[in-house]
DNA sequence: GCAGTATTACTCGGATAGTCACTGTCCGAGTCGCTCCGG
DNA sequence: CCGGAGCGACTCGGACAGTGACTATCCGAGTAATACTGC
């Protein structure tokens, strides 16, 4: 079990992009600079938070990335399922069908009682996702972080966004 | 976000092998056609469960694998970290401190608030396994399967199981 | 000076190679049961 | 007939290829700002 290093990155992305102002954008590559990571890579995660509405892009020059609604209505669930899929962790492929002992699939009406088992957990590991929000991890981020790390971020910020006119 | 499919037999496996009398042994051999996979294969996923202290190999002929403790001791939660690794799924590569905001690694004292929160979705996750055990899988088999398959089940098991004198 | 238009440069989007972990397989080391031999 | 040694066969354990997903990258479609031209 080992969630895509993507995660990480859209979710750092999410929560900057969660700092702009009412309506301002920011570019990709600017995004990928000040997260130190490739740019044509990151765009490949920004696409996918942008087909799960989770951010909108604006195309052309001064175009870029904006949340697609409030920063406290975007859980890291969101974001996780956004990126990895929303397929469940566990896929139970039923071998208890495979082997000489199964009568056929008729016998098994009800569904794998381990898959369910398995399921039950990551509905607690969702549920325990979807308890925490962008805005949250943002106001966190404030409250704890070096004074410094915080300047430097706003001072950055401010000189790359993009107000939109609009 | 993806549990490798050796999980799903290593669970099965360990449920199978729990049915067994009291110092009975099954050979992988018979756990792999039981389940319709792959012998070769099964035994990586064995030796993994051996090495957690879950299992206990017999080697010569008649040999086989046991539990290592009773069934209602062992859970979801150690089978899976056996197989997968007690790695978390989310690993934080620190990516805050790349870029040009940075001002080096003493300005983050504490970890990554993303990191936080996903570690502890991922606790209420494990928290959720440990709470089922192989014996409560096999308790909840016999009272909702259907009676043939029951039935082939247990003929299998006598046929296959190995009995130690010791 | 101003409006309209063509150009230009910049943005995101999708299609394309490279790399690592998981899947699947094989052969070798070790051990118990069986057979043969001797008493 | 009984005990013991040797042999054989079966088991698990670790090392070796194949495949799919994630990582990383590039080029093309689209758009807004810009420069230019004509009025």
């Amino acid at each position: 079990m080992k969630l895509s290093d993507g995660v990480e990155t859209a979710i750092h992305c999410t929560a900057a992009v969660a700092g702009l102002p009412q309506g301002a954008v920011m570019a990709a590559a600017d995004l990928a600079e000040f997260h130190g990571v490739s740019a044509s890579y990151l765009l490949k995660h920004l696409k996918a938070l942008v087909k799960a509405d989770l951010l909108v892009s604006v195309p052309g020059p001064t175009g870029g990335y904006r949340l697609a609604r409030p920063a406290n209505e975007i859980t890291l669930l969101d974001v996780v399922l956004a990126v990895e899929g929303p397929e469940p962790a566990f896929r139970c492929k039923e071998i208890r069908r495979n082997g000489p002992c199964a009568p056929g699939p008729s016998a098994f009406p009800r569904p794998c009682n381990i898959n369910r088992a398995m399921l039950k957990a990551e509905q607690a590991y969702r549920a325990a996702l979807s308890q925490t929000t962008i805005a949250d991890l943002n106001s966190e981020f404030l409250a704890t972080s070096d004074p410094r790390v915080v300047e430097r971020a706003d001072n950055y910020f401010t000189a790359q966004m993009r107000p939109q006119k609009t």
